[in-house]
DNA sequence: GTCGTTGCAAAGCCTTTGCAGGGAA
DNA sequence: TTCCCTGCAAAGGCTTTGCAACGAC
């Protein structure tokens, strides 16, 4: 049977706090601020528990590569920040599935990933500041 | 200066042939059918090459991963088609760029992926068939 | 002939796996 | 106590790089 850890709980709680989809380096990197003696191979073999029990999901964003996130959002797209390099979740959806399908094709599924300035880095550029 | 060679010119034709988005195995596979000892390496380096002047781009696909395609195309998105596993390129955009933004946000740019059963594979499934 | 290019093999990077000690139940 | 989980290190898979031979110009 499935053990509940520290590292495990640990885990968890960096998706909880942070709430957007993150790469294995950023969980490490949120998760030794819980567990200093995280090791890369647990998040990862944790990772894939995640995913096979449903907690998590995984998609390549074009930009950063391999993301993981929290399963059992509402059908939702990507935002990233160029400034500070981070993927937000939009909820909606502003894309009409059949007009964008051509004659003859099916479509299933979609993933729409806008890329930009977030809202925070946009205030901040305007005060003269970055956050990074 | 940069030669022509017979292995970057068997690349660049299954671009143009194929006139889809490619990974490395299929860039090899179709290479080799042009010049059998085509290496891997060669491959890498080439598409390398291409990158840097520009005739190529590479982007992450959400389901196959790296993938490269030829620059100087019009606005477009893709379509994966899960029978075949191909990538098409979907002239056109049917989003609203504005109203999938939240406020405050800044959109630069978007990607949209379709994912679906392909115009061909479609209508081979109707008649029993099955193209792979 | 020069020097960019190629094939092969070794090296790198990211991810997975083997193993022995440690910890949850 | 049982045996799942973890850290560490080694191994895998994909991509890059070093090197000597090759070939475009």
């Amino acid at each position: 049977m499935k053990r509940k850890t520290t590292q495990k709980e640990a885990m968890r709680d960096v998706f909880r706090q942070l709430d957007r989809p993150l790469g294995i380096e950023e969980i490490l990197k949120a998760g030794r601020e819980r567990v200093p003696a995280l090791n890369l191979a647990t998040v990862y073999r944790n990772v894939k528990l995640f995913l096979e029990e449903g907690w998590l999901v995984r998609f390549n964003h074009p930009t950063l590569g391999t993301l993981y996130e929290r399963t059992g959002k509402d059908h939702h797209h990507h935002f990233y920040c160029r400034i500070c390099e981070r993927v937000f979740e939009l909820p909606g959806c502003a894309l009409n599935e059949k007009q964008a399908t051509p004659e003859g094709f099916v479509t299933e599924s979609h993933e729409i990933f806008l890329s930009g300035v977030c809202m925070s880095c946009s205030s901040h550029v305007l005060e003269g500041q970055c956050e990074v």
